[in-house]
DNA sequence: TGTACATCAGTGAACGCGCGTTCACTGATGTAC
DNA sequence: TGTACATCAGTGAACGCGCGTTCACTGATGTAC
């Protein structure tokens, strides 16, 4: 059902697909459809949920001696490794197709952050993720999409966890400049 | 006709809402209202689609002698300041009521963060922005939307402009951290 | 080995609901001469 | 000042569409004795 779904999700868009032919292709009823799943978007997001989970668990366990940035660095490579180059552009430009997708999919984002940030915060023995913590998270996420992105739209071929890592990269070296200004004046 | 959406839309939800309600307490026919509107969500959006034009533009005028990140900061305080504090509350909050809002405000982001990269791209004489251009805009959005996000969910009364400051400030120190951890290896 | 009963995946048909469209209309206001 | 016509905001009623639900069923498989 999955499967089937996600090939009509990719040739028409996810609006333009309805339930009758996801159900139909699959072999089933569309009655049977909502047996399996309770809406429509469920048969993408069943079990995405683990993702932030996941990646929470991951920052705290990297080794304590990293430095915040880099943990995250190294646990979102580590993430992504658990994709297959195709299957990730494929569930992309699906989400891409609608903007209810694309909302189900920020939610997720949101959540993301939140548990990353509680990963950071258990890092720093905090109870609580500090502004420090949140804002790490969001931008080291965002980091992160970036690098989906560029995959996504313009079919760049090198490896994620190179993306991944130039763009934390450049976000540091974007920064030593601004340190440096800074000392200057 | 918009204000009587804003206010059924924070009582009840967006999604729990339906058109003929909105109609009705404005006063009109449900057919009046997509003789207006193309769509339910186009009472919210309408006319939001110049903040970011406006944005890109300011992004451009800022004096030359700024470096990139104070110039997106001082333009995102300045964008701020153009809505009132209640009216910005009330609209995050109706956002957040509804997944398929809140996938038409990512998209909203996105067309954001392309073009603040490109403003920042035309201060560097750049003709397209390039990997710095488009990490800085997506990252001093983001704090925006930290500010932002501060406002809504945590009721934070400290106006909007010195919390987009803190957000920056707090993302400086942890890179000059970084910065300084880096030249100690 | 055979009979009786339970369980469970899958289904057909009909329906509620809300968004958005289509068709054909009313009634007020303005404009021409 | 009066008549004829155009324009335009607003409307009623009916409908298409797709998601998701409800009700009541079939038919295969397993299990008890």
């Amino acid at each position: 059902m999955r499967e089937a779904a996600l090939e009509l999700f990719l040739a028409q868009g996810y609006d333009a697909t309805t339930t009758d032919q996801v159900a139909a292709k699959a072999g089933f009823s569309t009655r049977t459809f909502f047996r399996y799943f309770d809406s429509k978007d469920e048969v993408l997001f069943r079990g995405q949920r683990f993702w932030s989970e996941s990646v929470a668990d991951m920052v705290k366990q990297q080794p304590a001696a990293l430095k915040p940035m880099d943990a995250m660095c190294e646990t979102l490579i580590k993430q992504a490794k658990g994709f297959s180059r195709e299957a990730l552009i494929r569930y992309e430009r699906v989400i891409e197709s609608s903007v209810t997708l694309r909302g189900r999919s920020e939610i997720q984002h949101a959540e993301n952050a939140r548990r990353v940030a509680e990963g950071l915060a258990a890092r720093r023995g905090l109870d609580e993720p500090d502004d420090e913590c949140t804002i790490m998270a969001s931008v080291g996420l965002m980091l992160y999409r970036l690098a989906v992105e560029e995959i996504r739209d313009r079919g760049s071929t090198r490896p994620i966890a190179a993306l991944i890592r130039e763009k934390f990269a450049v976000l540091e070296a974007i920064y030593s400049q601004v340190v440096a200004d800074r000392g200057a004046n």
